[in-house]
DNA sequence: TCGGATTAGGACTAGATCAGTCCTATTGGA
DNA sequence: TCCAATAGGACTGATCTAGTCCTAATCCGA
């Protein structure tokens, strides 16, 4: 467990593919469900949250579609989650950890969830999406990980 | 989100009681509710839970309880999210990359998971329960984490 | 030997969350 | 003016989770 939304799945599927075909730029709804396989309304859905975050821009009207609205390099897997699922925090203490949480006068834990919180973050700033999106073997990905022991 | 699940922070705040009241050995599930304001029947579900998964050990009977199995320094946060969520995977491709993704013939997103997956598990492996254990001021667990980048 | 204390194991229910779908409004180009 | 395409929101069905409860097995002490 401890798995991500399958949305949020979805999104870096089609971000992946929108990275791997920069080249007609503008990619409608219909065309990203085509090639990834996606059910339209899914993608639709999925496109609209990536917009909102500012991952992707949008054109509206006939030939529009959706443009990545950033560098992939610059684009962490971290922002990806956080654009579909928001804000990362492990539990419930783990962003504020004095309010939302019962029992913080019995959990003397709850101190330690966003130092914890941290680094699984910064495990995911690690990986960007044009890591994500190198087909086949993942030597790079494993190199720029490899840089810092886990 | 990605948060644990909320049994898991049960788990961890009645492992790092027993871990600070070592001395009493013995603790009846009961007892452990008390001290930290947790239901009961949850209790008793979150121990049976590590006991199977060979956290803590059981004495049935009169005046039994539960015992940590092993050294605090030696348990690690991944264990116990393991425990009690089952291994580790931050997508269904995760672990098993061939199957279980009806999308895989356009996912090749899907062969970094694995790395990722492996990142996120260094970093729990890195949080031991006596960390967690230490109250108040973090500052070994952020040294023991400062250890290696995030 | 008996009775009370305590865990083991499983089933069950209510609630929350999520994925997916659909509808209507808005926008832009031909 | 019409068609193509996104924007925004509401809705539903399915899945998962937390929490509760019940019965059986076990152990200690009187």
């Amino acid at each position: 467990m401890l798995r991500i939304a399958r949305l949020t799945d979805h999104a870096i599927v089609l971000l992946a593919h929108m990275t791997r075909h920069r080249l007609p730029c503008v990619h409608a709804a219909t065309s990203l469900a085509d090639a990834t396989a996606l059910p339209l309304p899914t993608v639709q859905k999925v496109l609209k949250m990536l917009g909102t975050a500012g991952l992707v821009d949008s054109r509206r009207g006939a030939m529009g579609g959706y443009v990545l609205a950033r560098d992939p390099a610059g684009v962490t897997l971290d922002a990806i989650i956080a654009a579909m699922e928001g804000p990362l925090s492990l539990t419930a203490c783990a962003s504020t950890h004095t309010e939302g949480c019962a029992e913080h006068a019995h959990c003397l834990v709850g101190d330690h969830w966003p130092v914890i919180n941290e680094v699984v973050l910064g495990a995911l700033r690690r990986v960007t999406l044009l890591d994500l999106a190198r087909p086949a073997s993942h030597a790079s990905l494993r190199a720029a990980l490899a840089a810092s022991p886990a």
